[in-house]
DNA sequence: TATGAATGAGCTTTCATTCAT
DNA sequence: GATGAATGAAAGCTCATTCAT
């Protein structure tokens, strides 16, 4: 794999199958010791920001090892490949995405709409965390399985979170529906948080916001 | 340009660009003959399934050559480069997505909410176009900035149209307004298509469009 | 041959052998119509310029044909292949540069000194032909075997002039030792007026040329 | 750099230079092992000799690896590119160039034309020491600028000795006229050198460098 | 005769990954 | 465990030349 293929997955050349991960098991140091522990995360790290600045396909793995202070051989010997070293970094990025919007609780002192504006805010904070590297990330999220993956299951506790607390606003709607009442709203934050965040839209980000309250606080009035 | 990075336009190396202005008027064919134009096309042809199927750096030149049937020097000579070739495919396929898009005509005979229903399946449809193609070419919106800029010329069309449709609802709010309005709902409506038609996601699909109609007809109510 | 080998011709590659040259009398039109004789002329300009300004190697065959206003298919019909238009060119380059120095005559009205003089000026003229092309030309002197023998054709002619001129002058040295004392004399204007002409030296140039003038003076003297 | 471009340099496209800069200390191996040492000397020395039979335009990376015995990869670990690696070999030719001459040194005990006739056969000697690369790198002097920098270095050293050389024997002659008055003598010696060495003349040789000696003398004489 | 579309060998260069030390 | 020299497949692209029209 030269380059990280951005693809669907549908019926690409070569998945290698099983033996690579019985072989991974062998070859791949899970670090116990203190200094390893360091390695592992100062190659993470390096790559991290690389991953940020020059892309994934733009960063080589020495560059990466370099920038780490490491040898090739041994950033190989931390992580199967570039694309395992990236679904990591990844995995530890969103799991900090999760535990912060986590903390979304309802104010009571406040009305629903402030509510909603201020859930609005915290969700678009997350992506303050490592942007560039979000987005990097999400270029990968429409092109790879496993990236689509990890995205999900972060989606899918966040839809969790929604759920809960819509489900006190939910008097017309069934219960079995609030799954996809709570997906309609996250896909309008999320992609208005894209928007906002990433795409320099000229919009008036402010007004957005705004505009973004008033349509789900109309929904879930609604509901 | 070894492949073609998806990345994020911090600090990259450079793309000059000034090729396409120094010879391509020269050494590029422009064709006009019958078989000329079939070729061309033939090979857009051959490098959109491939696109679509094994992503744009997963698939080489010389692969899109011999899939179109023609040589690699022939290639180059229809196409600056790969990117181009992309590019070229993108605009045309965008195009398709604006045309269709503009027949956005409310009906009079039926109700808002079925309006807004139509409008939206009207505008998930445009996505069965090249479904593969289109998400391959989403995954460079992030990375790429001519791409971006394609994707965000049809999109202010898009929220042209769809501000014209809401404008005769719109009576509380400013019509200065109307911008991010439109943009919020143009949002919602494109994320919640992708989940349906790209990212097979566990959702009932059409209980999906449902609650997105009743999330934008309670929001179009309240203008 | 893709590209103009700079070479000795020791063993290299491919050396085609005469089957081309019978092809060649078959293929290559030899223009007895004004209109072709002129095409023949205008691709030959083209190329001189476009070789003086950007090198053989840096002028495609079809880049020629493009600025002499014919296709490529009849530039091949005019000519076997780049490197013989190059040699035809240079041939023809020659003719003038010999000439041109044809006509050095001693003027028995001025001294000797200054007749040495003013010879060596009208040798340093005849690189302002096509001064660019003569260098693009000499670069090849010591690589092509065949480029080698036009000039190698040319100093012979030249060597039979100085040798008539310097002559009268020789007095104790033996004739059959001539040819040696002219290529000495040859040499010496030659490579000079390269300094001078060509590779911008930092030296004062009518010094250059004075100094040559005293060296050639005491030389002929001694004769 | 497709092909290593024979010419003038007068508006040719743009080499950059700035690779060098940007990348070459990270991604270049300096070589500090001994067997690391010996692969960049097997690397250079392949290279001497396919540059010298088939030219640099004829000589491909790929060749110089094969006949080095490395791969692809490792020949460009230790090179830039193929014009780098010249213009080190290059160097390096160059120096043991100056080296040689360097030890030019009046003997005393024997005549003026004696001196003077040992002097250019050992100048005439250091084209012996890889006279098929030197004629390939000559050719380059008039195309390559970098190239030129180089010779120009050389020559300017060599005319440095001459001088000192010549600078007992200037009566007449102003001293700062001692720079020309070198330049004409280098320029002769080169040149009769390369008609001995490279450009097999018909001449001969014995009795050119005899001439070229007599020239000298009376020259030197006159000062 | 003239055209110019088409060919494809061949070039330079990159980079993920291995493995001997 | 760590190193980093070595590998070589594979990519993008050029251009001299041919040949059907």
């Amino acid at each position: 794999m030269q380059s990280y293929e951005a693809t669907t997955g549908a019926d690409h050349e070569g998945s290698e199958g099983l033996s690579l991960i019985r072989g991974a098991l062998m070859r791949i140091r899970i670090p116990r010791q203190q200094r390893s522990r360091e390695r592992r995360l100062k190659i993470m790290e390096a790559a991290r920001d690389l991953f940020a600045r020059k892309g994934i396909n733009g960063t080589s793995s020495n560059e990466i090892a370099r920038q780490a202070g490491v040898s090739i051989g041994t950033f190989y010997s931390y992580f199967e490949n570039k694309k395992t070293l990236f679904l990591e970094i990844l995995r530890e990025h969103l799991e900090l995405f999760v535990t912060d919007i986590y903390s979304l609780q309802t104010d009571a002192t406040i009305s629903l709409k402030d509510n909603i504006r201020e859930h609005i805010r915290k969700a678009f904070k997350v992506f303050d965390l490592h942007p560039s590297f979000h987005k990097e990330a999400l270029v990968l999220k429409f092109s790879d399985p496993e990236v689509k993956k990890l995205f999900d299951e972060v989606e899918q506790e966040q839809i969790l979170i929604i759920s809960s607390l819509v489900e006190p606003y939910c008097h017309k709607r069934k219960p079995e529906d609030l799954q996809e009442v709570s997906k309609v709203i996250h896909s309008s934050v999320e992609n208005i948080a894209h928007a906002v965040k990433f795409l320099d839209s000229p919009m008036n980000k402010e007004r957005l916001i705004e505009e973004l309250t008033e349509m789900l606080y109309q929904y879930v009035n609604s509901l």
